[in-house]
DNA sequence: TCACGTCTCTACCATTTGGTAGACAAATCT
DNA sequence: AGATTTGTCTACCAAATGGTAGAGACGTGA
């Protein structure tokens, strides 16, 4: 694996490609036309479809990972503000990189072993984000409930709100810069309304 | 058109197979199975693959509006128990149809026939939600914030929430009737948070 | 009875799919 | 130099895809 140049540009252009069509639509060809190289190519760098669906999930779990870690660390004691600067940490690659959170919202379309594999390389940020909403609501700086299912609501919020731009339009929004800016600005409204505690 | 038992059949299984594993991975010769018919059945019910999309679309947006205008006309004056009442509307074909909500999602897969196909049947019933929030707003009666992008992120966190119970289970939640209930609680709770008057 | 519209079927077809086998060139090692 | 490893390619293949053409079963009205 001297030559790692050809292998990383697959998984990139695959990771695209999944994150905006679906995995499920993208074939192999597609993928290798997109890199300017033959579909045999891409099934010497991965013994098969499903292993390259594997090593991309791979790929964009580390993408997330280093960006929110980044961001659980940074800022001060107030968990309102960590919060927040984990919800900007997601949506910045909403910006710099559209096909990332779609390719995690794929999942629900994958099979078990991919589900599962996937489950494994993000476990620890999530059960680490469960228990500090836990600690902050015992403490009363969060408002109390099931930190479990919050977590998930939060999830579901910024995700959807980043990969769903064209439901978004058709509430009547425009697909800007400026645009993005103030859903970004909404979306933090938002969770710190429905965050602050009683 | 006598016969429409066959016609219908159709659309309610393509209905459910796009919902749940996604328009783009589901064959023609999937539904027909499904059906428990020959593909050239469907074929000739609908004169194509892509009239049948956009024929399980309007089904689809048909079964959602009649549940949403209910709503929106239910329950008395006051806002929070209003969007409470469309957020539980919307939370129930989660239990009965779970696809349902997973086709409207589909949307961002889709081509632009399909999506302004799409947008043209739900456009009336989102610039009413669209208008009636801002009415509440300037009433002082809700959140100040945008109504537009307030809309989208309620749309988000709802259908998220309904669509991913995979990503749910990954935050330790328990995908059964008791474990439902509460997501639907913790919901509740949070829009209502996120929307009450600062 | 006969013609006609309705509905589902069998028989194909061209294209695309994931995947195998192996040729060939360039670099690397001995 | 000769042998081997690495990386990309051409040439295939069987299965699945969306779609066409048309046969035949069925009931209904004249």
């Amino acid at each position: 694996m001297v030559n790692g140049s050809t292998r990383i540009r697959i998984l990139d252009t695959a990771l695209d490609l999944f994150g905006t069509r679906g995995v499920g639509t993208v074939s192999l060809d597609d993928i290798a036309d997109a890199v300017g190289v033959r579909k045999q190519t891409v099934l010497y760098w991965f013994k098969s479809r499903s292993g390259l669906i594997d090593a991309v999930l791979d790929h964009a779990a580390d993408e997330l990972l280093v960006v929110v870690e980044a961001a659980i660390r940074s800022r001060g004691d107030e968990p309102l503000d960590r919060v927040d600067a984990v919800v900007c940490a997601v949506f910045r690659p909403v910006v710099r990189r559209p096909a990332l959170l779609g390719l995690i919202r794929e999942v629900t379309r994958l099979d078990e072993s991919h589900i599962n594999h996937l489950r494994g390389r993000l476990s620890a940020v999530v059960d680490r984000c469960v228990s500090y909403l836990s600690s902050e609501m015992e403490k009363g700086r969060l408002r109390t409930c099931d930190p479990m299912v919050l977590a998930g609501l939060l999830y579901s919020t910024v995700s959807g709100t980043g990969t769903e731009p064209i439901v978004l339009e058709t509430f009547g929004w425009e697909p800007n810069a400026a645009g993005l800016r103030q859903v970004r600005r909404e979306l933090r409204g938002f969770v710190r309304a429905a965050l602050e505690p009683n």
